[in-house]
DNA sequence: TTGTAAGCGTTATCAG
DNA sequence: CTGATAACGCTTACAA
């Protein structure tokens, strides 16, 4: 059905790989041949058959991108970085989340994966990056030939700013993250840190990341004995935290701070606005893409810096 | 390097179209063989080519979803139900946006195509469909054998929440979408509909679906003479509107009410709580991408109900 | 029930 | 500089 190289060689009136070599660009045809052939696919609308071209090659040109969902503003950002990555190189994004993940790992549909989905197994990633393929993990710590990392500094961060907050304050507590989270633990583990880092008593609240639990969690607290300041794993869950303390007569931040994490666009919005950390995710996704895609060109591994970071201070603490 | 269906055939002591049938789940194949060739395949972690099977089959297995960006509240919701739909069916979702759409597009590397991104000529498209692929658009009209389209009634839906408003406040004005925006353009026509069908007097603010363009038409429309309700043609246009009137001293809706499109999940959020018209965009891309399979598997063309939409009434109108 | 062989559309090796 | 031809891994008549 589709036009091949086969009907653009013959209206060009050269063997077929004649044809192939003039339009891949190869040096060894003469220019008045090449033309005749461009020509010739021009006019018939050709467009090289990608699976065969695959399967002669062994290279996808395509990137998989697996991630546990698409929705939060944190996905869209990162996809939007690593597509625009993509695009300066000439790769597709395949993007997937779920079950059909191993799927695409398996059957190489890919040439090299970004893993967001803390549901594909390791044993899948090991034996994809054994095969030559590289990975790169957003999500996990897992090591070996052909895998790389890029994770928040969570542990660290949050180090940073709770220290930070307890000096403006002098007490802290925290609004967690699921804790089947990556993120959502490590900046759970740098909360408790800085806690005993400044002896300060805890306050572990549990949240979900959600802005409705954010919400549920402020109404239940608010006649208890709360910290000076809270901490909250995401923005979401902050505004809606902040939302019902207000709600109960808390003034913020006279009575008690909030801050959050992320630095989501409504984060500037909000009223009071909030204080929280930015991480540049369209820039995270860029890099991380980028350096796939150079690995795959050079064979050598472009070092990903981390994700940039920045504690923004507003109104809310 | 990876495994391929030969040295299965041949660690089972078959030939390779046996084993290939054996996999494939042919009825011509003894129990005793089949079990042999399949346990061969665990063995060595065997896994189909893919692009072999493609060029092969004639088929990739893969729908594109051709968006004109990530961002926005809107494309995660549309993704996030694709996404469902072709996990069910056992497609995989080609998300691509800019310049490389049209290759992936013209290379075949998809069995059909849905399409979100003015930017993709009607020319490839029909170019596509006319060689018998499938072709979903979301945003355009276009007609041709195998192009369908599911577009929401932007013009119905605003003339209907306007005749509404009208009736419930005297006078409404709209704050429009950007003007090369196929749904903004629509939802204009439809206030003008309703304008001229109530004989009013309209009031039309240039917006571009942003919050900060919500927030400086407010502050710049404030001291002038408004109409008693805007209608704003996104979510997020409204609530920076209502952010600036608010701050410049109006009730809303004592003073002025405003309504938004689209119930992101921000307006149950904001002060005063956000009158919105609510399209269920998750299920819409849910049904889209499940139409578009089944015309590839049955032939047959599902027919796409257009998107759910409901009117909201909340706080601000 | 099993095996042989052709062919999908390319690219690349090797002669001419 | 140009053209046969094999090969990539798989499916599927057709033969046995």
């Amino acid at each position: 059905m589709a036009v091949t190289i086969k009907e653009v060689a013959k209206l060009a009136n050269v063997s077929i790989s004649t044809a192939s070599y003039a339009i891949n660009g190869k040096p060894n045809v003469s220019d008045k041949l090449r033309e005749r052939v461009l020509e010739a696919a021009k006019q018939l609308n050709y467009h090289p058959n990608a699976a065969a071209k695959h399967l002669k090659s062994k290279k996808t040109m395509s990137i998989g991108v697996f991630i546990y969902g698409f929705s939060g503003p944190v996905f869209s950002e990162i996809l939007e970085g690593m597509n625009q990555a993509a695009l300066e190189e000439g790769y597709n994004l395949i993007v997937s989340s779920g079950a059909l993940s191993d799927k695409i790992i398996n059957q190489r549909q890919i040439d090299g994966a970004i893993i967001f989905d803390s549901s594909i197994e390791d044993e899948v990633l090991i034996n994809f990056a054994k095969a030559n393929y590289p990975v790169i993990l957003l999500d996990r710590d897992l090591s070996g030939k052909n895998i790389y990392r890029s994770v928040i500094n969570n542990e660290e961060i949050v180090y940073q700013f709770i220290n930070e907050l307890a000096d403006k304050y002098g007490s802290v507590g925290i609004l967690t993250g699921p804790r089947d989270s990556y993120n959502a633990l490590r900046r759970i583990t740098g909360y408790e840190k800085a806690i005993k880092n400044k002896g300060l008593k805890s306050y572990i609240y549990e949240g979900d990341f959600t802005y409705k639990r954010g919400l549920e969690v402020g109404a239940k607290i608010a006649n208890t004995k709360l910290p000076r300041a809270i901490f909250c794993s995401n923005d979401e869950s902050a505004i809606g935290l902040m939302g019902s303390l207000m709600e109960k007569g808390y003034r913020i931040p006279e009575d008690i701070a909030i801050a959050g994490f992320d630095n989501i666009m409504w984060t500037k919005y909000v009223i009071p606005k909030l204080t929280t950390i930015e991480i540049d995710h369209t820039a995270w996704g860029h890099d991380v893409a980028k350096s796939l895609i150079n690995n795959l060109q050079e064979g050598t591994f472009l070092k990903i810096d981390e994700p940039k970071y920045q504690m923004v201070y507003r109104a809310s603490a």
